[in-house]
RNA sequence: GCGGCGGUCGUCUAGCCCGGUCUAGGACGCUGGCCUCCCAAGCCAGUGGUCGCGGGUUCGAAUCCCGCCCGCCGCACCA
């Protein structure tokens, strides 16, 4: 009943929505607006609140996880021990003569100029000055390349060199501050840290009001495992469907997904952590619940040169949004143990874990030795530096001969070198967690909801039909008409539900227009408050989504709205 | 960032090509009142826009020109 024919330009009518009756709307608008940036209005907040809260029971409280907060800016060494100083930018070229600006690699290919993914700012520099490569505002051909950061940039204190940057993802601030949390969490394995809060991105072009922001909110898990440990939470779960399109689909052009049991997505490798694939199951559920279907839905598998510089698998959870096309939601990404290992190389400060292992293990280990560090000084010269650096990461690797080989050119068997057999027990096995993690964009999750609620009846009556516990607005009172006490006794209810429940009064206009008003906003249930009101102490409720209604007691009003409001039973979102 | 298109009450829009008749018109919404025993009904009275911002041309600019901002579509980008 609720059409659909209207898909097409549905995501302007959400925003129209949306900006009419204040969920959201671009922000500065009295300036002219600022892209990237929006205001919440009422709705906005309660509605953001109630997807919170929905995802902190699915993900942080049905598992024992913890919650965190951290700061929003960090010191430059954080994010430089991140990588994301490194990898969180873009090359610009600069003009020399008009100083506009371009992406260096964009204005090469453009120019039929071949460029490799990993070319240094020098090269493409060398490129462009060496090829003649115009400006396309002034033609002038003298260029400078830089990297800029995509993370916004700011300074901490008044200390000119003290640079900070604002985070572009939560995620660092579990990372480092693991080690506390660990400890408070008395050292429990597997470890899940939420938190819920804000990122920046300087993004070059912020489009759609909601899905391309330069200031956002993320709820983002950080699930620190044991990686010789699959994930307990799975059991049940094994026949669950997952729609993919797996890194090699996504090469060959095959956009649609494979829907695949989660017990064979892992055997055939196409999942590569028992973790990564729980959480697609649990994510999969978390949008049905927010009112997206199934075949709305499609997990899509980042190839390495489209991951975060992190990441070893990474899965984008996208929702079909009718107008908008496919929109990622979600990342959820296998980490390993890159940023643990990452900030405990830079801080000098050890971030791994040990666990007691349920038997001592008799372990045979063997690690190369120098035999005569004299002779190994005389032979490596000043190459002496750089082969203590790999020899102290890499002596337990059967394999080191050969990395030395490759990285100093050294014939090995001319080095006093010597493998070594040892045999240990061992009681504790020590390692950096590993670390995967669904990482939630608010906004877009409000939009996919929003979008999929919206519906039009009866010609013109737009019908916001929210999932009831995520309505902002839970319960609205009427009286029938604005007489003979009727309103009185229907402000007598509303100070009563207020107590539990988000109410919203109205007397203005119609009965039917009062209903139309709140339909539009999502409200699931409106209680009326008619004549019979004063005789028997009953109301009618009535349902927004069939528009049917039922006689309640007063004294049972709370309860039945707290059973009509409550969550489903998960297994029944599948 | 590039290219195309666009921006007029809260919303949708008329007017722009062919400057003056526009102190910018309408519909819906919203506010107050009347009426009303259940789905945007009716009546009365209100409310509301320096026409995205800035500059220029002109006696006169919503209308023509330039710059900027914002939005949409495509490309690119997208941790």
């Amino acid at each position: 009943m609720l059409s659909g024919h209207l898909e097409a330009n549905i995501y302007e009518k959400v925003v129209e929505l949306a900006r009419r009756r204040g969920f959201f709307w671009t922000a500065y608008e009295i300036y002219g607006g600022v892209g990237g940036f929006y205001a919440l209005g009422d709705l906005g907040v309660k509605l953001r609140d109630r997807i919170v809260e929905l995802w902190k029971q699915l993900f942080v409280k049905g598992h024992g996880f913890l919650l965190v907060d951290t700061p929003s800016i960090g010191p430059h060494s954080v994010f430089k021990a991140s990588g994301h100083v490194d990898n969180f930018k873009d090359p610009m070229a600069e003009c020399g003569v008009c100083g506009r600006k371009y992406r260096a690699d964009h204005l090469l290919r453009d120019s039929g100029i071949r460029v490799s993914e990993g070319a240094s700012t020098e090269e493409m520099e060398g490129l462009l000055n060496g090829n003649g490569v115009r400006c396309p505002e002034c033609g002038s051909s003298r260029w400078r390349v830089r990297m800029f950061p995509t993370m916004f940039e700011t300074r901490i204190g008044p200390y000119s060199e003290s640079t900070g940057f604002l985070r572009p993802e939560t995620a660092q601030g579990m990372f480092v501050e693991f080690r506390r949390i660990y400890e408070t969490a008395r050292e429990r394995m597997p470890l899940g840290v939420a938190q819920i809060g804000r990122g920046f991105r300087n993004e070059i072009s912020p489009r759609q009001t909601m899905v391309r922001l330069r200031e956002f909110n993320m709820m983002e898990l950080e699930v620190f495992t044991n990686p010789e440990e699959g994930c307990r939470y799975l059991a049940g779960l094994e026949n669950e469907e997952l729609a993919l399109v797996t890194e090699d689909m996504a090469k060959r052009g095959e956009h649609a997904p494979l829907t695949i049991g989660v017990h064979d997505a892992l055997s055939q490798g196409l999942i590569k952590n028992e973790w990564l694939a729980y959480f697609m199951v649990l994510s999969k559920r978390f949008l049905r619940l927010l009112g997206v279907h199934h075949d709305k839905q499609r997990f899509w598998g980042k190839p390495p040169e489209e991951r975060a510089h992190y990441s070893q698998q990474t899965f984008d959870h996208e929702v079909l949004i009718p107008g908008l096309g496919w929109v990622e939601v979600a990342g959820l990404a296998y980490r390993t143990d890159y940023d643990l290992r990452a900030h405990s190389k830079a801080s000098g400060k050890d971030l791994h874990v040990s666990m007691r292992t349920a038997e001592p293990k008799t372990e045979k280990m063997m690690r190369w030795r120098i035999k005569d560090m004299m002779e190994l000084k005389e032979i490596l010269g000043d190459k002496l530096k750089e082969f203590m650096e790999l020899f102290e990461e890499h002596k337990d690797d059967e394999r080191f001969p050969e990395l030395i080989g490759s990285r100093l050119g050294i014939d090995v068997d001319e080095l006093p070198l010597e493998a070594e057999e040892k045999v240990e027990t061992v009681h504790v096995k020590r390692f950096y967690p590993h670390v995967i993690e669904p990482s939630y964009g608010l906004e877009r999750l409000m939009l996919a909801t929003l979008s999929w609620a919206y519906g039009i009846r009866e010609g013109n009556r737009i019908v916001l039909s929210l999932p009831p516990y995520v309505a902002p607005i839970q319960v609205a009172v009427f009286p029938l008409i604005t007489r003979d006490g009727l309103p009185e006794k229907a402000k007598e209810v509303v100070r009563k539900l207020s107590e539990r429940f988000d109410v919203l009064y109205d007397e203005g206009g119609s009965i039917g227009r009062r209903y139309a008003r709140v339909d539009e906003i999502g409200v699931p249930y409106a209680v009326t408050v008619d004549h019979r009101t004063l005789e028997d102490n009953t109301v009618t409720l009535r349902s927004r989504d069939d528009w049917s209604q039922i006689r309640v007691e007063l004294g049972e009003l709370e309860d039945e709205l707290e059973e009509l409001l409550s969550l489903p039973n998960l297994e029944t979102t599948r």
